[in-house]
DNA sequence: GTTTTTGCACTGACCAGTCAGTTCAAAGCG
DNA sequence: CGCTTTGAACTGACTGGTCAGTGCAAAAAC
């Protein structure tokens, strides 16, 4: 149904200083000159309206509206809106990488095995697609466009995600608890794509549900246990 | 623009058997083979287009222009360009569905149980994305849209897809083969992501796997034979 | 003689990007 | 202090261009 878009709370996580030119300027140490609070909501906006229309259908003047700024204020802060939208692609890829990465790297420091890394994972991605909806969409919708100009970001970006898992897989079947037969860039492939796809079905069309429930049930398929009735 | 080797030249006159349309015209009946084949000749056109730029940034004459026909025939045709649009994605998933849906039959008829026929509707599913990997790609990125002009006709094919999987899945359950704890449409969302991105994964990036290497890596990891080793 | 296609000019809306001017907040100064 | 200066940040009207969709007479196909 509507789906009503969720709220793509802010938190940036790290500074990200593009186009620096703080000048002499001391203070703000701590995190928010005005510019990077002007930017942080320019990608909030942008996230959810590219998210339901897709890049070209969105204006400039609609995220410039939405965020609350004047439409030169975009192109202050932005070079163009394919950079806007590429940074935004960084940016949202980069809080994904990292939570992957320290779901599995929680699970190695607590003894689990690779087997428990990858549940992890999966329940940060999980928790992740909760979160950021709107970007898990975009995400998706654009990843395997060719032909834009963005080309190169998405490469990157993509491979940023499968890396995580790939890396995981590796070391799995290095320690022998995987299978050495398995096939590692595509294993890591159909895992991120069971994931993205259950986690957007289950955010559009059962979103009452909980993210344990949801968890279960992909552990449930990941882990053969699905034939052999009980 | 539409000057240049002179008009209305069409190089595959003689045989229309790209998208593999020809089949159901029959069936279909109505509407004079001519106009059928130009209406072919726009899917054809659009649908890479589309896959490539996406919806709003393809515009109708370039459409037309691929087509090779005049961009008034493409409104004789279609009453606009999302309606062109909205048939390409019905007429897509038609043929998806049913070669899911006939795979499934095949599997049956020769005695097979549902894991087979699991089996045999990825082999399916990963043959129709090698054949329209452009259909695909289009298919993917349209698919969680909200707010748009299509969203019914969405809903619909994304159902279409899912609804040919979940039968699978609760026949299964139903004869016991399955697991009767395993969550249905999650599960079907799940399988048909893991094979989505998979595929387009190895289309975009190591095109000269095979199918049947692409397929064994996946059932390997269906059926859980990824843990445990050698 | 009917259906379909063509070619092309036209319109009205829409939109990315620009730029001259305005606001803001902090630093300098008396 | 309060006043002035400075430059970064922001504004929004404007421009040049694009594009979906129309209208129609004539040609082609059937």
């Amino acid at each position: 149904m509507t789906s009503a878009t969720g709220p793509v709370s802010s938190d940036v996580a790290g500074a990200v200083r593009i186009n620096g030119m703080e000048r002499s300027t001391t203070a703000t140490g701590g995190g928010s000159s005005r510019r990077e609070a002007t930017r942080q909501k320019l990608y909030e906006a942008a996230v959810t309206l590219i998210a339901e229309q897709g890049f070209s259908a969105t204006t400039v003047d609609e995220i410039a509206e939405r965020a609350g700024v004047a439409k030169g204020t975009v192109y202050y802060n932005f070079a163009s809106k394919s950079v806007l939208f590429e940074e935004l692609l960084r940016h949202g890829v980069g809080l994904l990488t990292e939570s992957l990465r320290d779901a599995a790297e929680q699970t190695d420091l607590a003894g689990g095995t690779k087997v428990d890394a990858l549940d992890a994972m999966i329940r940060a991605g999980l928790g992740f697609i909760a979160r950021y909806p709107a970007f898990t969409q975009l995400y998706v919708a654009e990843l395997w466009r060719t032909n834009r100009a963005w080309q190169s970001t998405l490469m990157v970006v993509r491979q940023q995600v499968v890396a995580v898992i790939e890396d995981v897989l590796r070391a799995g079947v290095a320690n022998g608890e995987f299978s050495d037969e398995i096939d590692v860039p595509l294993t890591a492939a159909a895992l991120v794509g069971m994931v993205l796809v259950a986690a957007l079905d289950w955010q559009s069309f059962q979103p009452e549900r909980s993210l344990d429930d949801v968890h279960a049930a992909l552990s449930r398929l990941l882990q053969g246990r699905v034939s052999g009735s009980r």
